[in-house]
DNA sequence: GCAAAAGTGTTTCCCCTACACCCATGG
DNA sequence: CCATGGGTGTAGGGGAAACACTTTTGC
């Protein structure tokens, strides 16, 4: 270990966070991964996964997926930069600015893990997320509002199901974020007219009626279709 | 004055700084407000005009709007986030995190200000602009990405207008956003029957033909429109 | 054979598109 | 009176929306 030492400047010099807001899809409700705080500000309270970056060493997306995985050990997964929070009094010890990431992941990729983890990280559903530590309940509202909207125009929703499903779970989850019903067979005439699913011959299996076909998300036709100036919409 | 003093922290800290990108509507073109820069790193180069936060004082948005009046002396305009950028080596120096910000302003609102300001702040157009300093380059890029896409959803045009403006000049903007032609009177049918246009039964001076009638945005009818679940699209 | 969900076609209507001519004004 | 841009209506086609019944499977 390097001996303690300080480092000077001659301004005030703000911290610098990353804060990941993830999302994961439990077949009928989104969920945000929540972690504990254990330490002196919030302390037990509820936050974001997220920490200080790396000054120096690393870019920002590096250090939201550093911390990411650090906290959960989730890897390979969507993520994109949701907003920058900086307001002075937003820490109460000193100016941090933080930096919010939005994460998609498929829970059903990752091991459930008890929450017994190192910091104890843990899904809970959207509707009952508690009260968060820091202003991370208005970045949690701002992520919910550019994942309900962006899922529409971007093919976002299939980072959330499992790689092989069927298309009454996609329906479910456009559901969920619209917030209204949906004409099943306009749905999938649409969905499947795009030409972005491949269909896997597959059925699902363990269900208590008629097994539903499987598909899968076609990630090289969908950018085909995107340079040829098509876009995406649901 | 304060005598000189320093600051010291524990670890290593990033700089944060905010960045403008303001957009301007001339007739016919889209321009950016750029400065050139008087000091070291890239010096007399064209950058983005932006600086330091105060730190313990200000939101990043204050940040923004102070840096912006400093060298620019505008006021009044739209402005949102757009992203930040903070890859270590982005600044020769240290390592310094900016947050992007993205303006809408009426050229016309603000004298001409040939130039001669303190940093010397210009407008230039969008399709001649030089190699800039940092990663500037990429952060405009990002802002006209955005720029062009979110002018079909939201009624951003109109902060770049005239208040009061003929309908061919919102088209213009449309079709320099669009890279494409519009139909004229699809174009008008359409934005008319939204129905958050006023018309002021005025008409232009000055032109060497039939003048052109005046239309306002008006914002409250769009706030009503937009609360009972429509949403603007063009 | 029944409960439970999967899967499938057709018609209607509206909106977007394409398109060409007359009007007002200044010079 | 002519040049320049302002302003208008209509017909046709394509995609979205609405809507009900048959099929498969496990129990």
């Amino acid at each position: 270990m390097g001996t303690p030492r300080t480092y000077t400047y001659d301004y005030p010099m703000p911290a610098v966070t990353v804060d990941c807001v993830v999302f994961g899809w439990d077949d009928n409700d989104l969920h945000v991964l929540l972690i504990e705080r254990g330490e002196k500000p919030y302390e037990g309270q509820a936050a974001l996964p997220g920490g200080f970056i790396q000054v120096g060493r690393e870019s920002l997306e590096q250090a939201a997926r550093r911390e990411l995985e650090e906290e959960t050990g989730i890897r390979n997964y969507h993520l994109e930069q949701l907003g920058t929070f900086g307001n002075p009094d937003r820490d109460p010890r000193y100016h941090v600015v933080t930096v919010a990431y939005f994460a998609l992941v498929r829970k059903s990729d990752h091991r459930p893990r008890g929450g017994t983890d190192a910091r104890s990280a843990a899904w809970c559903p959207l509707d009952e997320v508690p009260s968060l530590a820091f202003d991370h309940d208005e970045i949690l509202a701002v992520a919910k509002k550019r994942l309900y909207g962006k899922l529409r125009y971007k093919p976002l929703g299939f980072q959330l199901l499992p790689r092989k499903f069927p298309l009454r779970d996609l329906q479910r989850l456009y559901e969920t974020a619209s917030g209204g019903e949906v004409d099943k067979r306009n749905f999938r005439k649409k969905v499947l007219e795009m030409g972005i699913l491949e269909d896997l011959n597959e059925t699902e299996s363990d269900v208590a009626h008629r097994a539903a076909r499987l598909y899968r998300f076609n990630e090289s036709a969908y950018r085909k279709r995107s340079r040829d100036g098509w876009h995406f919409e649901l």
